[in-house]
Formats: C-alpha cells, structure tokens, sequence
DNA sequence: AAATTTGCTTGCCATTTGCAAGTAAACAAA
DNA sequence: TTTGTTTACTTGCAAATGGCAAGCAAATTT
C-alpha cells in the first residue's frame, strides 16, 4: 500500500489528502449512522459503489487507521469493520457535509436532520459516545 | 457543462456529489480564509493545482452556483471569483477539515486553529458575516 | 457432494489526472 | 507603434483511476 503524499502544509489539505474522494466517507457514513458494517453491508448501499473500489478503499482505510478488520465471531468468511477513534474525530465533519446537503438538496428534508440541527453538539456527543463505547467494550456491531 | 448526477438521496451523499474530491475545496478555501480571488492567486496556492484541473473546477463551481465571476475593474483581463451563499454556507463544513486535519497531522499546531476550537461558532460567524457582507455590498476581495 | 454466501481479484475500456507546451487577449514599456 | 509581459486559459499526451462484468476461492449451508 502506497504511502499518502500531503501536498502542502495545510490542515485543510492533510485531511482531503485521505478524504477528498467521493467513495471514503461513504464508507464511514454507514460505520457511524447504520448499523452496517462488512463488505456485502457497503456493496448494498443506496449509491452502488464498485466491488474494485470497495475493496481498494477498504484496505486504504485500514492502512491509515481509519478502520480496523476482524473476522466475524460466526462466520469465518466474513469480516467485519470497526471504526477507530481517529474516524470517531470525524462525525462533526460528517455532519456538516449532512447539514449542507439537507438545506440544498431539494429532496425532503428529513426527520433525524432536524433533530440534528436542533442540538447539534449533543447530537454528535450523544454519537460519539456510543462508538466509543463500542470500540473500548471490544464489542462492535453485530 | 454536464449536470452532477445524484447517486442517492442521502444528504451526505448529494453533499460529496459537489465536494468530493481532492481541488475543489481548496479553491473554496482560498476564497473564504485568504485574500485570494483570482486563477493565478489559485495556481500560486501551496498544493501545486495543475492549470487544466483548475480551469474545470472553476468552470463547475460557477456552473453549480459556488461562485461568481466578474471581470476585475482594474484589469479587463483578468477575472475576479467569489463566493455565493452557497459555498458560505460551506464553512462550518471546511472548519471541520481544518480541525480534524490540525488535530491528526503531526506539523506544528496553527494559532488560528487554537483560536478557532477555543470559539468556534463565534470564529464561523464572524467569517460569515465578514462574507455575506462582502457580498451584500457588492465589493468584492481586490 | 453440490449449491450458496461472502469477499474479494482480474480484465477491459472509458474517463480523469497531471505535466508541458501552446494560444490569445489585454496591458505596459521602449 | 512595436515588442514584451501578464493573465487566463486550451491542447496533447501518457499515466493513473474508475466502473462494469466476470471469475475465483474459502467457508458455510443444503
């Protein structure tokens, strides 16, 4: 796996270097708000994501620490991923990225938006808590 | 200039739709945190952007009402961008960037980012307001 | 033993990226 | 007035990436 290259000294920059794509925080977004959680979990999303590219951004994820893999305590052909603390950091980003694109996409907006906007830093402690919780209990989803 | 499909009716979804990749919000960076507003201001940023790439993010930002250009009254040769609504609307999304990026990148933290965790709704609002002014007022960074 | 589930990999073609060079209009200097 | 410079792109080309369909392999179920 090929080390990232930053291009600039930016933190704005440091973080597209491992986000700026439109596939990763796809991802993440199903880690964080769904109860997803394996490769046949992602595949199934709404935006029909490549298995190539799955699996590509899979691996580069685990290589920068944003997931770590695990084979699943029932079935050994399947892995399941967890989230680190490192992508834990993520969800007020996510959120934003969640806020922006209710208010402009003409599409309904939804319920579990609303509430978010009503108490946005309880709603994403609220979150984090529960994630953390998962990852230092060693017993993640499913 | 070829419309952006959606691939789902999520709001993070429709959101990376426009944002997802690695340029784009750099040059919304440019526009919101310095005094830069032209293409060469763009090309001079410490990413390196290659002239064709900045040419048909610039194109599609303007297409997607991000910004707006004009032509710089000094100078009939030269053309002045600016942000919309819309991509201020953006900064509470590309402050998380700089968060999470100043947080995970080992350089040397910024003062602005210490300043900026300290208050961050007030940071956002003021850099909104000094926006949106801006924008009011019809006069527009150099 | 055969079919299914799960998680990939591979091949192939199209699109995008990145670099270098070229073009063109406005402007400035000689 | 000509010549060079600034500014903003465009073009050409090779390499990398993306997207689709098919193939493969281990584990599990039937």
């Amino acid at each position: 796996m090929k080390e990232i290259q930053h291009r600039s000294d930016c933190p704005i920059a440091y973080s597209l270097d491992y986000l700026g794509d439109k596939w990763i925080i796809l991802i993440l977004r199903d880690l964080i708000f769904t109860s997803k959680s394996s490769y046949g979990d992602f595949l199934s999303s709404g935006e029909k994501i490549a298995t190539n590219i799955l699996a590509d951004r899979l691996k580069l994820l685990e290589a920068n620490g944003f997931i770590k893999s695990s084979v699943s305590p029932e079935k050994k052909n399947k892995f399941i991923y967890n989230l680190t603390e490192k992508s834990i950091d993520l969800i007020p980003l996510i959120v934003e990225l969640m806020i922006w694109g209710s208010k402009y996409d003409s599409y309904p907006i939804k319920e579990a938006v609303k509430k978010l906007e009503k108490d946005k830093e309880g709603t994403i402690r609220e979150i984090r808590e529960k994630l953390l919780q998962r990852l230092k209990s060693d017993a993640p989803a499913k």
